[in-house]
Parts: C-alpha cells; structure tokens; sequence
DNA sequence: GTCTATACCCTGATAGAC
DNA sequence: GTCTATCAGGGTATAGAC
C-alpha cells in the first residue's frame, strides 16, 4: 500500500492533530481526486460513496485514486483533515474581533456564526462527523477542538474581560451560547425544524444576547 | 411484497406520523427481529447493517424477516417509528411537575434531561436520526416534533405562567434552553468533547438556570 | 503515473421444500 | 410461516499494459 502523498507522509498519530501546521499542498491530481471525493462524501456518506463514483466525478481512474491514497478509509481521513480543518479554523482565530460592548459584540458572534446555517458544505460536514463519529472518532475530536474549544475559549477570554457581566462560571456560560447556536442549526437544518417549528434566526438572537447581558448585580 | 404486518398496514402517509396513536402489539417473531434489527442498526447504522446480520442476531432466517417488513428500509422504518415515539413519547408527557418555583422547576428539567447523557441506547438512535435525516427525513421530523416541539411546548406554557421572569419571547428562551442541553449532550458523549474538554453536567445546568432565571425587572 | 480489465467477496432479494 | 439454497449485481482492491 502506497502512503506517500504529502498528505499523509507526515501525518501524525490519529487524534492528535497540530493545528498550527500548514496543510501540505498536495500535487494536482490529488486535488482533483479530493474535490470529488468531497462531493460524493458529503453527498450520500462513506458507506454509501463507492470508489467507482468517486473515479467517475473525480475524472480520474480508480487505480488513480488506490495509488494515492491507499484505500477508501485512507482518502477518507485524506479529505476530512483537510476540509474540517481549512473550513472551521478561519472561523474562530480573528480575535480582534472581540472588543466593545458585550450586547453588540455577543450579537455579531453569534449572527456570524448563524451564517452556517446557509451554507450546504458545513451542514453536510457536520452531518457526516456526526455519522461517522463512532468509526472515526478522530475526525470528531478533530471538531471538538477547531471549533467547540476554540469558540469557547475565545468567548471565556472576553467574559473574563468583562466582570460587569458578573459570571460565576465564563466556561460553562460559553457552552451554553455556543451549544444554543449549534443546536438551533442542527434542528432547524439538520433535522427539519424549519419545515414544521420555524423560529427566525434574529429572534434566537435577540432572546440569547438579552439573557447573557441580562444585569445579575444584585444577585448571589 | 407482502404489507400486512400491524406495524405497517394501519401507516400513516410518511412524515405524518399521529403521536396519539397507540402502537400495534406486534407478533413475537416480529418482536424479535425488531429486538435484533434494533441492536445492530443502532450499533453500526443503516448502510453498514446486512440483513444477513440482523437475521443471525434476531436468530431468524432472512427470509422470515423479508415476509414480515418487505425490504430493508421497511424493516428500518418499523424499526425506528416505534423506538422513537417510544423512547421520548414518556419524556415531555408529565406535564405534572412544571409546577413550582422556576430555579427549582427548571434545574429538574435540566437535570431529568441530562440523564440521557449516560443512555447509551438514547444517543445511538440520536446519531442515527442525524445520519440518515437525508435518506429518511421523516425520521429527523418525528424527532423534531416529539422532542423539540413538545419540550419547547411544555417549558413556553410554564413560561408564560410565570410573568415574572419578564421573557420577551418564551418561545426562543425554550430553544436556546434545550438547545443548550442537546448540544452539550451531542458535544460531550458523541464527539467525544468530553475526553478533550470536559465539563461537567451539574456546571452547565447551574449556569443555565442561573442565565434563565437571572432579574431583568430593570431592563427594557 | 495512469489507464483498462478483472478477481473475488458480500449484498439485497427470491425460489421452492416442508 | 419458516427454512435452505441460490441468483444477479455491485463493492473494494489488484494485475498488468502503456
């Protein structure tokens, strides 16, 4: 088995990803077998996706694709450490972002990060994470840490900047905005919601900046 | 193609499932094949599932199986129709104990919730809802509609029972409330957040009652 | 390096005995 | 109703020509 294209040369263990390492670039070819292999992934899933097809939008053969990247599994692992990373690192590492009033800063993060909810590619992704969770944890782990502990950690600094807000807890309050957004596109998206219990986006807004701003000084 | 089974000859037209309706009492064989099917689809998906295996699981022929639900997606459709009316039909049904106060009324909910962090059968069927909400949507509606709408129901009505928690809009603070428990359920036990980022269960539910119940009697 | 052709396995589904 | 035996098709992966 051929393990030699630079995106798997110097992968490291499983589940140990380095987020700060600059993704290889890989030769043309590899590419044009990744943008394929992605829409039919994303498309009907790993089980699902054959090779055949992959070769057939890809435009490339089969034994192509066997020869760079192994088997099924290994262009699979090829294809979601690149697209998890290079989809979900931007979004969270603009920290400058970050300054000014609580209301108007907590409404833009999350109004930014309700722009997911229109785009096809991260639905899809984060779908097929989900799915594939158990067979490959790695990649799940993957998005834990890219976007659930980043976005945490960005959001604990600026809480912890701000005593006015008087948390007991900034990490646990972080989840929880975090969390409410995700799930609100999971189920409004993902899982219909939108088709039989709509709910506008500005309202999930407005209700979520109110409670976090909410004036807790003259409690416990 | 035989449909005379209980479970399917009395179906509605999909994705309009009556939630009053009582399930039929199927046959012992029937039950027996649902107790397999249930085991493997749960365990390793739809697409991965032979009916080879669920028959040797379920300790039947396959063809037994194929005269009782048709084909593969009839069988899965039986399947999951009854595990998920059954599994979260009971959960928002006791109406009788939103009654209180709402610190205490809304950390037992919370706290009820959570439960389904260590349930493992809860959080593979919820997998599976997210994994084939594509192929097989009126799935990802019945959960939609027996869990979110239902809860979203319950906790508005207690909502609006309680002007003094002065809520603009009842309906967006229900989502972002079990929005937050979902995700943090999904984050922690599906994509593994919690061997990376823990965080435990009773930190989220006291920062969430603690956001819920916060005084806003002197805002806008 | 890339293609065509193919080996070999396992799948969903069926036929027919009892 | 339930079983054993079997079919046709499509899957991953490989061999060998160029």
């Amino acid at each position: 088995m051929l393990n030699a294209s630079p995106l798997n040369s110097l992968e490291p263990p499983l589940g140990n990803f380095d987020l700060e390492r600059p993704i290889a670039i890989p030769h043309q070819k590899q590419e044009q077998i990744l943008r394929g292999a992605m829409q039919v992934f994303l498309e009907i899933g790993y089980a699902e996706t054959s090779m055949d097809r992959v070769a057939a939008v890809a435009g490339v053969s089969k034994q192509t694709i066997y020869s760079h990247f192994g088997d099924k599994e290994g262009l699979f692992k090829a294809l979601m450490e690149r697209v998890t990373i290079n989809r979900f690192r931007p979004f969270f590492c603009n920290d400058e972002k970050l300054n000014g009033e609580p209301a108007i800063v907590l409404r833009q993060v999350a109004e930014t990060f309700l722009t997911l909810k229109s785009d096809p590619e991260y639905l899809s992704l984060l779908r097929i994470i989900i799915s594939e969770s158990k067979r490959f944890p790695e990649f799940a782990k993957l998005y834990t840490q890219t976007v659930i502990e980043r976005g945490r950690e960005l959001l604990c600094r600026y809480f912890d900047a701000h005593p006015e807000l008087n948390f007991t807890d900034s990490e646990a309050i972080a989840q929880i905005f975090l969390g409410s957004l995700v799930s609100y596109v999971l189920a409004q998206e993902i899982l219909y919601g939108k088709e039989s219990i709509p709910l506008e986006s500005e309202r999930i807004v407005n209700s979520l900046v109110s409670l976090i701003v909410s004036d807790r000084s003259n409690q416990n």
